[in-house]
DNA sequence: AAGGCCCGCAACCGCCACACC
DNA sequence: CGGTGTGGCGGTTGCGGGCCT
């Protein structure tokens, strides 16, 4: 087997030597590497072409950034792997110094761990739901999970047989204006100056309940509002969510933190619809959406109300993605990191 | 101390896209 | 236009070190 510049010839597998890395950093810091098929008979080594270019590109480049990942590093991979998925290479090419390899090394043996932890499918970033089971009502199958900060999760699985608590926080701040309505204030992460020759609409996520849940004082106990719901499968929500989530829209593409205000919380209301406005902060126009949650495992309709146009959208996971866009408008973490992180859900006082 | 187990990571494998002939 | 070689990428394997019993 083997690939087909190294058919024919013997090569050595396994580890690399040394003197093996010296014989190649040697021959490729003096001559280059050129077609990567000769390296292996010009450096002496008995290895085949294409092990020598791994060897170099993970290893022994001398623009590696070797150690450990830093948090911000960590940030960048997830969120960028919300909207790219498996796309190591696309990923690693937002983080200065750091292989494809690397960070695919790093997501499964590390951030895979984590956000299945918190109650969140790696692979799509949404909730985990619960399939093993699948009874007649569509509630059990659901699982919320209510986040604050990143020093405590609690998890409750509405068949109310599990409940989980693992911290809840002290005290929650009074919220005093109880309003009806959602409104989601979008920045764009990235802006650039370009006209709208290709306009895309394209949601990276939504996430309508995972969010920071704050109980007005007048709630004794929160976590008692969280079991009720638990075990009755709904609930007026006596709380005010932040919400965050991001998406392309003209060529820009968004992040939005918002509150979504109190409302009812109930996995049966599956299809009514939920209205909230995006309001551009650069620039006066604002685009209503109407967003319409379909049944479990169907796809998600999302409705654009642009001026006075009405774009629809239908959307298979990240089929529809504008992936060349997103290569271009994702920045480095060093940039993307002033803004707040889509997971960051912190404490709204 | 020794054996078993787990886990991180380097390396390999197989596939695909593209260039060249 | 098809065959071949090469680069690139994502998935997977397996080595080896650390930890536990």
């Amino acid at each position: 087997m083997g690939h087909h510049c190294c058919s024919k010839q013997k090569v050595r597998r396994g580890l690399w030597s040394p003197e093996e890395d010296e014989k190649l950093i040697r021959h490729i810091t003096t001559h280059g590497h050129g077609c990567w098929s000769s390296v292996p008979k010009l450096a002496g080594l008995q290895r085949c072409g294409k092990s020598c270019r791994l060897r170099w590109i993970n290893y022994l480049r001398p623009d590696l950034r070797r150690g450990s990942f830093s948090e911000q590093e960590e940030r960048t991979i997830i969120d960028v792997h919300r909207i790219l998925g498996n796309r190591w290479a696309q990923i690693a090419k937002h983080l200065p110094g750091r292989t494809d390899n690397e960070v695919k090394n790093f997501w499964n043996s590390c951030i895979k761990k984590k956000l299945i932890a918190q109650g969140l499918d790696p692979n799509t970033h949404n909730l985990l739901k619960n399939k093993s089971n699948n009874t007649s009502t569509k509630k059990t199958n659901n699982i919320y999970s209510y986040h604050h900060d990143s020093t405590s999760t609690f998890t409750i699985d509405n068949n109310s047989t599990n409940k989980e608590v693992i911290s809840i926080p002290p005290s929650f701040p009074h919220i005093d204006n109880i309003i009806t309505s959602s409104t989601y204030n979008y920045t764009p992460i990235f802006v650039p100056n370009i006209e709208y020759q290709n306009p895309t609409f394209s949601w990276s996520e939504q996430r309508n309940y995972q969010s920071t849940v704050i109980a007005p004082q007048s709630q004794t106990n929160a976590l008692d509002s969280m079991l009720d719901f638990a075990s009755s499968g709904s609930l007026m929500e006596s709380a005010t969510n932040n919400v965050s989530s991001s998406y392309i829209y003209e060529n820009i593409m968004w992040h939005g933190t918002g509150l979504h205000e109190p409302t009812t919380l109930n996995p049966v209301n599956i299809g009514q619809e939920e209205e909230m406005q995006v309001v551009q902060l650069q620039g006066d126009q604002q685009f209503p959406v109407t967003q319409t949650k379909c049944c479990d495992d169907q796809e998600d309709v999302y409705k654009v109300n642009d001026h006075d146009q009405t774009v629809e959208n239908t959307f298979d996971d990240s089929s529809n993605f504008d992936f060349e866009f997103m290569d271009s408008a994702l920045v480095p973490c060093e940039l993307y990191a002033n803004v707040n992180s889509m997971d960051q859900l912190s404490w709204d006082c």
